[in-house]
DNA sequence: GTCTATAACGGGATAGAC
DNA sequence: GTCTATCCCGTTATAGAC
């Protein structure tokens, strides 16, 4: 539940760690394909091209892989907002934003690995305590690059409806995510939601102003 | 993610019977405290005070207890919403649209182990498609059942601007819920989310209700 | 119908060679 | 760093007595 853009892992591959990449890199295909709790040491193995124990030898545990790979895709997940081209105009702001949301809902690979990730982050997360804290840090950031939109495009909101109207939509950015991935809503019906979703939360912050 | 009023197994409890109920109700149970995929079946066992072979004996295999352990909560996570007391008085409607919301976030063992057992259910059919036929289904119910209630609050409204808000309501609901189970959002706040979401929505029907 | 005891297996983890 | 081979534990599932 989190925006990307390509894969920039930016910088030198030298070819010993390649191995390493590649464990990562299937680990995110494969609990995109079987979730978190489906991953199997072996199978990961297969799938990256070296041995189980090379994935011991890196990762120290299931847990440790686990770890590493979430924190790879978290990585890689950047946030889409660049705070560079801010502008003043609010319908670049409107656009901006609708465009980070809608990005949740592409058929790629990336973004069926990321909002996975995230969704199954979440679901453990209500039975493993330790989960709560990375999560609740990337929430809360989202929540706030959000809200921060929002009062691009409604300037003179005040900034708790701003940050309850993010909450809402970052919400049921959520809620629909799951219901998508898992065959319940079609993509071209989860934009419309979603933009409408926008356009509803964004008149009733032009409707606070005043008030 | 359903609503819920008591335990009302309407009907004759045959002692006979009475140890299968026992193991549908400690698996809700364990489920909620532990996931789907948490659950063991030994302790399953003893949570029931029975033993596993009895557990096999009934439900075949552990794929089966859990089939039948959330058709279980299902049955009981009846919907609020009851046809009787149909008002025509829009306030009443409102009101009872969102208690029937707000009874997804309450802190008492039922509600916990309903949305836990939703959340997992939603979760796991992301890979496992059998899941998937239920689900759906249970899902458009429920937002049928809400999109009625939005309409007898803005009769005028179109009724597939009601379904969107609907939809958009249920989502949300999802979303938040299991921020709400994954302890990165207080109930009292979830609470004011979620009134102000149905508020947000109504608004935006009676507005779109000339259009 | 219900139990005790145990078989059978999947999968995480490691030893040790290269 | 990387592999092959294997151990071993937790869990599911069943056999068979009552």
């Amino acid at each position: 539940m989190r925006h990307w853009h390509g894969s920039d892992h930016s910088g030198e591959d030298h070819v010993a760690t390649d191995r390493r990449k590649a464990i990562l890199e299937g680990a995110a295909r494969l609990i995109a394909r079987r979730g978190v709790r489906g991953l199997r040491m072996e199978e990961l193995a297969a799938e990256a091209g070296v041995s189980t124990a090379l994935i011991y030898y890196y990762f120290k545990d299931r847990a440790g892989t686990l770890r590493h790979t979430l924190e790879f895709i978290s990585d890689r997940a950047e946030r889409y907002t660049s705070d560079e081209d801010f502008t003043a105009d609010p319908h670049d702001a409107r656009h901006e934003l609708e465009q980070s949301l809608l990005l949740e809902f592409q058929d790629t690979p990336e973004v069926r690995e990321n909002s996975t990730a995230w969704g199954e982050l979440r679901a453990s997360a209500i039975f493993e305590p330790d989960l709560r804290g990375d999560l609740a840090g990337a929430t809360l950031t989202w929540i706030h690059e959000v809200a921060a939109l929002l009062g691009r495009i409604s300037p003179t909101a005040a900034a708790p409806a701003l940050t309850a109207s993010a909450e809402r939509l970052t919400g049921l950015l959520e809620g629909l995510s799951t219901r998508w991935l898992s065959g319940a809503l079609p993509l071209p019906h989860a934009h419309r939601l979603v933009r409408e979703a926008v356009s509803v939360e964004i008149r009733h912050l032009d409707r606070q102003e005043d008030a």
